[in-house]
DNA sequence: GCCCAATGTTTACAGTGCTCATATTCGATG
DNA sequence: CATCGAATATGAGCACTGTAAACATTGGGC
């Protein structure tokens, strides 16, 4: 009996690369755990267990895969949150919060996004497609600081190219340590999680407003006595 | 032939329960990666390979202990750095860097610790051996704070226990992230990570110093109207 | 129409975490 | 000192895993 749907399963399953992707996906989102079987994907794509290999050489291939997706979702999170706002202060604790609220919806693919299994065991490399996706999701973030310095609201010193990237490290960094112990439940602080999330913010833009003069000045003497 | 240590002689074929805490430990600092089977931990300490269950639930088990004996380590490794400093900002920026110099030093043991396998995955609450470890060496932290509040080198503010809470979180948070992205090879920056390392903890003592008054009133105020 | 490369299936293997019944030993008790 | 129970170690075994290899089925270019 034929279906009569345009797709009646056939031997090929016609895009099996993106299915999968999508299948563990949603597996990662629903069982917030990456612990599942590569057969187990494969059955909820309709196929057998060992077809994946025809598309990923590893479990772990796959799995960067659902990585890479959740930087294109992070950076257009941020996207879209800075999209309107031409303050660059706001802008910029749009980014933080969007940042964090976007790791609490799913911390588990947050987690696959940073965590160790793809990133950086004995001498795998970490996918260069993971390296991009979240070089683009930063570069946001950097677009936003720099623009800050130049509309006067942050130190001008961020305007050198150096000193914005080493900026925007501290900033991305401070922002992942956050999200990280706030997914983690390690925050020991007994407060609203979202006011502390907040406050932690603030200080965040203080810094940029006016307390990296020194740090940034003695970051260019390092630089130029270690060369 | 009798131990000299205080222990009490342990049971019938030796101390097995810490002979395999010691050999996962130091699998997982040679290999950088706790992927190992049980079994070959077991066989390591000698031992078949069910006996380990004897000693601990889950393979899980054992990995939380040696997570536990890293924050011991972490936690003794803070203490000594700032044993000798009496000028706070000082010891607060040893503090910091100790961090990051002993997560760097062995990387996948920090992320043990702070890794999602045994931190936050579906109802598995993180164990409470964890919790307190991890807690005392956020204690030093905390009081580095806390005195330079008190001796002027800090704002003031930070004498009040919640806001003291509040500032060890963010700047333990930000050390965390930091430390992350510098072991995962994330910092983006093309500059001798020592010299990024050294400026992000400069950033967070600059916010101590003059640029956290604002955001930790900000704070204030929200947690009144929230409640 | 035919052939090849791409894609999917089946079978198989070594290794895993973990359980359970069994064997061994230790330390307390009679 | 003999004995017994609890603690501890062993071995076989189960369900399952990731992955490889040989085979089957297809679609697109000649």
């Amino acid at each position: 009996m034929k279906s009569r749907q345009p797709e009646p399963a056939p031997y090929h399953h016609g895009d099996l690369r993106r299915a999968l992707i999508a299948a563990a996906l949603a597996m990662v989102t629903e069982e917030q755990d990456w612990t599942f079987s590569l057969r187990e994907v494969a059955r909820r794509a309709g196929v057998s267990p060992s077809a994946p290999y025809n598309h990923f050489t590893d479990k772990r291939d796959l799995l960067a895969e659902v990585a890479v997706s959740g930087f294109q979702r992070l950076h257009d999170g941020l996207a879209t949150a800075v999209a309107d706002l031409q303050n660059p202060p706001d802008a910029f604790v749009a980014c933080l919060s969007t940042y964090v609220r976007l790791g609490m919806e799913n911390p588990a693919l947050y987690r696959l996004m940073f965590g160790p299994e793809l990133t950086a065991f004995k001498e795998a490399k970490r996918p260069p497609k993971m390296v991009t996706a979240g070089n683009d999701a930063k570069a946001i973030l950097s677009r936003v600081i720099g623009a800050g310095a130049r509309s006067g609201d942050f130190v001008s010193l961020l305007m050198e190219d150096d000193k914005l990237a080493l900026s925007t490290f501290v900033a991305w960094s401070a922002v992942h340590g956050l999200t990280m112990l706030v997914i983690d439940n390690l925050t020991g602080i007994n407060v609203s999680a979202q006011a502390g999330i907040e406050a932690a913010i603030e200080i965040q833009l203080s810094g940029l407003r006016y307390g990296a003069s020194h740090a940034l000045d003695s970051f260019h003497q390092s630089q130029r006595t270690q060369s």
